[in-house]
RNA sequence: UCCUUCUUAGCUCAGUUGGUUAGAGCAUCUGACUGUUAAUCAGAGGGUCGCUGGUUCAAGUCCAGCAGAAGGAGCCA
């Protein structure tokens, strides 16, 4: 006999009918009603046993996590609370469960601790809503691109150039770490390791995505970057999910429409495919916000933010015009920033966006055209000379969720960036040749996959949204 | 990496100015009850107070170092 799912046992009118039911104890109450959970919802089913006739030492075994299989019949629920329950016919322990030793228990945990326990969190209704929610927005972006004709790009996790500088690499190598092969100088020769040369683990897909949209029009990538970085923060990993399109004859006007399209359309998929699982997650932030003093207590509940989010047009403007808006801001003026807004030219902290995003707009935020002092080789020189074509799109509560740019496409202005920045134009040959062969505009961005997550499920610490994070210290499982 | 705070039972937490045998709720175990909804009621067991050292007649409590965690900052997605 087949199983039949939880959801579709929950959802279901056809009383009488014999089912199987397969899945995990969550709760065994007074001897009689289990609560079964398989993973198909957040919601159980209840599964009543006919104690007076099943033998003691089967109902010793129905301790909270234990797998078991029932073959009964589907009925009209006899009490209050839920619908539809099952009557058990016969009932077989698959996997036992020691209560005794068994972490989780029928009550609230710490994200904290089951973050420690992190194989086993995924039976909670919190970690199975999270994963569902993160199901969701993968699927969701590569529908939206695929119904805009979009290619699905796999660039290489193994890379030799760390052209891109966005931060400290992870080294790949095959040689002896205790006896590694020496050159005549005395330093490491990688001419001996496995490909010949240094290599890393790739920190972003970006230029290798030029390629390809110089060629195929509209590519994206959607896979594992690594940063080596020193982060301890709640929205940093050292392995992290990315999504990174690129689209050729894109200036950046049409850049930031396609990234708050995107992420539109994949809030608004949540909002639709997720809905139990965004309510639980609601009334979780509902109940945690309980606890918490009233002025901090957000203006919007979880789904209220979202659908404002995914309807609402995201605020458009410049570096220049922000800095004119923080210098003129209350915080800044009674200097409560701590880093104080003083001239044209100073990065923007991580203060002024939470200002601008959560306290002036009140609504996600693209900002373009930045100093390109404090910006990437690759970004488009404006003709003011000083600002380039980059955009940062800013979410409340996240901060900055996307970093994009429109790409410099004339080869004599790239090449100047490339020496005044030290990137060694030698190493790039391939992608300067992308400049040198029918070089077109072109633009895109990354957008940070878990930052996504979080702000969809409103959980605040970016551990908590990957099944299995990667941080410093941190690769447990 | 820097700043702040924290580390007491399986979990969440109390523990006064340093002072007898370190407490509670939940969980677990035993029993009762049997249409319960994180069931309820009664009872029981459960501790190297993160680790190392120091001050003191006396340290969970004070001091130092180390480890781990949380929040914030920087780097960024």
């Amino acid at each position: 006999m087949k199983r039949t799912k939880v959801k579709e046992l929950l959802n279901s009118t056809a009383y009488g009918a014999e089912i199987k039911l397969q899945g995990w104890v969550r709760t065994f109450r007074n001897n009689q009603f289990i609560a079964v959970n398989d993973g198909s919802t957040i919601n159980n089913i209840q599964a009543v046993v006919d104690f007076q006739n099943t033998d003691e030492a089967t109902l010793k075994r129905l301790t909270t996590g234990a797998a078991i299989s029932i073959i009964g019949e589907l009925i009209e629920s006899m009490g209050k609370g839920q619908k539809v329950e099952v009557k058990v016919k016969t009932l077989e322990i698959l996997g036992d469960s020691d209560a005794e030793i068994f972490p989780l228990q029928p009550k609230k945990h710490s994200l904290e601790f089951l973050r420690e326990i992190a194989h086993l969190r995924f039976r909670t209704n919190t970690f199975n809503a999270v994963f569902k929610v993160r199901h969701a927005l993968a699927f969701a972006v590569h529908q939206f691109f695929n119904e805009k004709g979009f290619v699905y790009l796999h660039t290489p996790i193994i890379t030799a150039s760390d052209a891109e500088g966005a931060g400290e690499m992870f080294r790949v190598t095959s040689l002896d770490f205790d006896n590694p092969p020496r050159d005549e100088a005395g330093k490491v020769d990688f001419k001996q390791d496995f490909f010949g040369k240094s290599t890393n683990l790739t920190v972003s897909g970006q230029l290798e995505g030029e390629l390809a949209a110089m060629a195929l029009g509209e590519i994206y990538t959607f896979g594992p970057t690594f940063r080596a970085e020193n982060s301890n923060t709640t929205r940093h990993l050292a392995e992290f999910w990315m999504i990174e399109p690129e689209v050729a004859f894109n200036d950046l006007e049409d850049n930031a429409a396609l990234a708050e399209g995107l992420l539109q359309y994949v809030i608004q998929y949540a909002l639709e495919n997720c809905a139990d699982e965004l309510e639980f997650l609601n009334n979780r932030l509902l109940e945690e916000e309980k606890s918490k003093p009233m002025d901090e207590r957000s203006e919007m509940d979880l789904l209220t933010k979202l659908r404002f989010a995914s309807t609402s047009d995201f605020e458009r403007l410049t570096y220049t015009e922000a800095i004119e808006i923080l210098k003129n801001s209350t915080p800044n003026k009674k200097k409560k920033f701590k880093y104080l807004i003083e001239h044209w030219g100073a990065d923007l902290q991580s203060e002024h966006e939470r200002y601008l995003v959560e306290k002036h707009f009140k609504k996600p935020v693209i900002l373009t055209d930045y100093p390109k002092d404090i910006k990437s080789f690759y970004m488009r020189l404006n003709d003011d000379g000083k600002t380039v074509r980059a955009m940062d799109i800013l979410f409340p509560g996240i901060g900055e969720i996307i970093g994009g740019s429109q790409r410099e496409e004339r080869l004599d202005y790239l090449e100047k960036r490339m020496d005044e920045m030290h990137i060694p134009k030698d190493e790039l040959y391939w992608y300067l040749d992308t400049r040198r062969f029918g070089t077109a505009p072109h633009a895109g961005f990354g957008l940070g996959f878990e930052r996504l997550v979080l702000f969809v499920t409103g959980m605040t610490n970016i551990r908590d949204v990957i099944p299995f994070p990667r941080a410093p210290k941190t690769a447990e499982f």
